[in-house]
Formats: C-alpha cells, sequence, structure tokens
DNA sequence: TGGCAAATCACATTTTTGTGCGATTGACGC
DNA sequence: GCGTCAATCGCACAAAAATGTGATTTGCCA
C-alpha cells in the first residue's frame, strides 16, 4: 500500500462521513486512514498519520474547517487540502484558497468527481467545481481591471522632461538632478517651468503629487 | 434547434479542426455554426453567426487567439470564450484570462471533458484542467499574501503633527496649512522641523514621498 | 511638584524654488 | 532654406523653504 494516496477526511454529518468513507475505502489506490466529526484532535491527527491528502469539510464544531487549512499547511505542507462542503458562498471559497486549501469541491459533487478529484490534487491539480472555479477567475479578473488606471491624460512630456520629473519624484532637489543628468541647474529649471506648463501646476510638489497620481512614473 | 448551444470554433491546425468540428457536430444539444483557421473575419462571424460559446485556439496567424479574446467579450458580451490550446504557460493562461476568457482547457483533454467543458461553461461554469487551476490559485494565493504591507515603521508623530503631512500631502505651502490650520506659519515651520527628525529627512518633498510610501496618511 | 513633550510663536540667515526674459544649437519636416 | 521644437545654458529678482536659536503655555505622569 506504498504508493497509495492517504487520506484523512473532517466532517460532522456521520451518514455523510460514513458513506464517502465507505466510497473511498473502496476505490483502490486510496487508503482511508481516518475520518473525524471534528477537529479537536487535528495535530495529533496529522503527525501520527501523516495523511498525503486531507478531506476537509467548512461548518465543523469547534475549529471551523477553514481555520483548519492553515494548520494543516503549517504541519505538513506537501499534504494537499480539498474543501468538500456546501457552502458557495464567495467568501468563504476565497478564505479557504488564502489559508492554502488546493481544491475546492461542493458536497452534490458525484462520488466518481470526487474520486477524481482526490486523484488530482495528488497529482498536483486544483480540482474546483466550474462554479467555483468562475468564482475564482470573476475575482482574478475583477483584480487585474482594477490596475488600468481611469482614463490617463497625456500630458506630452519630452524624454527629457521625464527624466527631470523622475529626479523629483525620486526626491533629487534641483542640483542632485542637475548632477545626474550631467546638465547645468538651470537647464533643470528651464525643463521644470515647461514640465509645469504642460502639467498645469506652479509647484515642485504639486508637480511630484500629479506626476504620482496620473502614473507618469 | 433553438435551445441548442451555438458554437464557433478558432483552430489553425486543420486536421484538429475538422476533428473536432466533427465531434461537436455529432453531440445532441450541440450546434456548431463554423469553424475558421484565423481571426481575419472574426467580427463579421460575431455579427453574423452570434454564437453562444467561441472555442479559440492561441497560437494562430495573424490575431493571436488571446488578443481575440477582448474583441469577442466587446462585440458579444454573453457569450463565453473557451480557450483550448497547448500552452499551459503562466503568463499566457493569465493574459486570456484578464482578457475575457471564461475557460481553460489543454488540446490533450479527452473528448468528452471538451464536451462537458462547453456546456459547463454555457452553464456559467469556468471549465480548467486541474493544472490550469493550480496556477490560478497559486497567482491568487501570491496576491493575497502582497497585500500585508512589508512592516510599517512607526515614527511617532503627534495628532497634530499629522495634520501638517496630511497639508503637505495635499499639496499645500506653508502659509497655506497655517491658514487652513490656523496657527502661524512659525508653527507650521516648527512642526515641520519634528517631523524631518522623526522620518529622518530633510526636505518637504522627502517627507511627502516617505509619509505617502509608508502609508502614514 | 518637577520634568517632559506637544503645541504655539518669533526672528534671522542661508538655500532652494519659482518666474521673467533671454540665447544657442541641432534635428526634423515641408 | 525656413520654421518649429526639444535641449541646453545664463542672469536677476522674488517667494518659499530649511536651519539655527530661542521662548511661552499647557497638560501629563511619575
Amino acid at each position: 500500500m506504498d504508493n497509495f494516496i492517504k487520506i484523512i477526511y473532517y466532517e460532522d454529518n456521520r451518514d455523510l462521513r460514513e458513506g464517502i468513507t465507505f466510497l473511498l475505502q473502496a476505490t483502490p489506490g486510496l487508503e482511508m486512514l481516518g475520518a473525524f466529526g471534528d477537529c479537536s484532535r487535528l495535530s495529533y491527527e496529522l503527525q501520527t498519520l501523516r495523511p498525503d491528502v486531507v478531506l476537509m469539510d467548512i461548518d465543523l464544531p469547534g475549529l471551523s474547517g477553514i481555520d483548519a487549512v492553515p494548520i494543516v499547511k503549517a504541519t505538513l505542507p506537501q499534504t494537499q487540502v480539498l474543501m468538500l462542503t456546501v457552502f458557495d458562498n464567495d467568501e468563504k471559497i476565497f478564505q479557504a484558497i488564502r489559508n492554502g486549501a488546493s481544491g475546492y469541491l461542493l458536497k452534490h459533487t458525484p462520488p466518481s468527481e470526487i474520486i477524481a478529484a482526490i486523484f488530482d490534487i495528488h497529482r498536483g491539480g486544483s480540482p474546483m467545481t466550474a462554479n467555483i472555479a468562475r468564482r475564482v477567475l470573476q475575482f482574478f479578473q475583477s483584480q487585474q481591471k482594477a490596475v488600468p488606471q481611469p482614463e490617463r491624460e497625456d500630458y506630452r512630456l519630452s524624454v527629457r522632461e521625464l527624466d527631470i520629473v523622475k529626479g523629483l519624484v525620486t526626491g533629487y532637489s534641483y542640483k542632485l538632478i542637475a548632477d545626474d543628468l550631467h546638465i547645468s541647474i538651470d537647464t533643470v529649471r528651464s525643463h521644470i517651468r515647461h514640465i509645469y506648463d504642460k502639467l498645469q501646476v506652479n509647484s515642485k510638489t504639486e508637480a511630484i503629487l500629479k506626476a504620482m497620481r496620473e502614473g507618469l512614473v
């Protein structure tokens, strides 16, 4: 049984727990090490049984399944956690994922898919129902879309003027910028004048703030 | 055929295109509207055929499948895009997702799963191979971890000093800050001196930059 | 109750910026 | 070839900021 996938299972509903346990025990390639109604002895069970995969319900009495995930990952980093739950609530899903769960199935998933998911997750995949995956993707997309700023204006600064702005945003004085770019301080002044014109400001501070906010640098 | 899922397919490999087309044509519930070797007439095809699902290869001649996705979503926002490709490269995956793809399968996926995925995606799910899902989750986890800031120092600024800093970051001159807070400009100077001491800087610019970066405001 | 820090104000001096009014050079377009 | 513009530099004067060296009041707390 050396290359069998070793599994432990946390689920407070007794019928379900026994049903799944029976199912997994009957599956070649899987080794069911234990099934428990709560996480009260989680650390002990992890250390003695050293499972490859932990199946975890969310709504457990005492320590919730979500809070149990980081403990599993801290104790056995190589062990994969597969959430198996009725909650398809966004916050719970993301929380579980943040905490280190590698898969997320809803309980109504057919037994054959649960078994496939266990092999998947052990192979380095992340089984998710298509619904859950959609939530994750949507979150992902919303995060990404937040980056492209709201309509950035084009102030038509020349490359040299941008050099100067970079200097300002670095916190340099005119003199330092001049030294840095090997030009005279009067040239820096001159550029700064044009920059102020183009940015419609009239002090270094305003220019810096505007440049930062408008993402010119 | 009204409730059939209408599909168009972009794939430059002719054998594969014809194979998949044949497969989908033979599947009850699916209606294959067309299969094309490139995206040269994408807009036209979208508008005339109005598919429910677009299957999209990535490595197409001319416009790449990744760049085609935003066009699909812009033209027909309700239409779901399922990427079907050999690339399991992170950047390509994330790019496609960012652009609005709702599913991502590798070409070696068995035909039965491709068909299941089409039904899935049309139902609002996001079919992904477990491998792809793992990449997305990992990216997700790394993003989340990035949020907890890198140890913000406590510079022990007094409330009044913070008022001043806020003024600076708003772009106010000493005089404006003084007026704003109803104190003399010399008092502002005095506070600023203390602020510079505490922040370990020696110019307004540096103070503003440090305050912004350290999130003091 | 005596020390301490925060908040207030004053005055003087030096540096740094802002602004007005120039000039020269070189690249590019028409 | 002529106009335009970016990039360079100069000088002068005024305004703002940085620095030094003070002082007074208030409230806290040990």
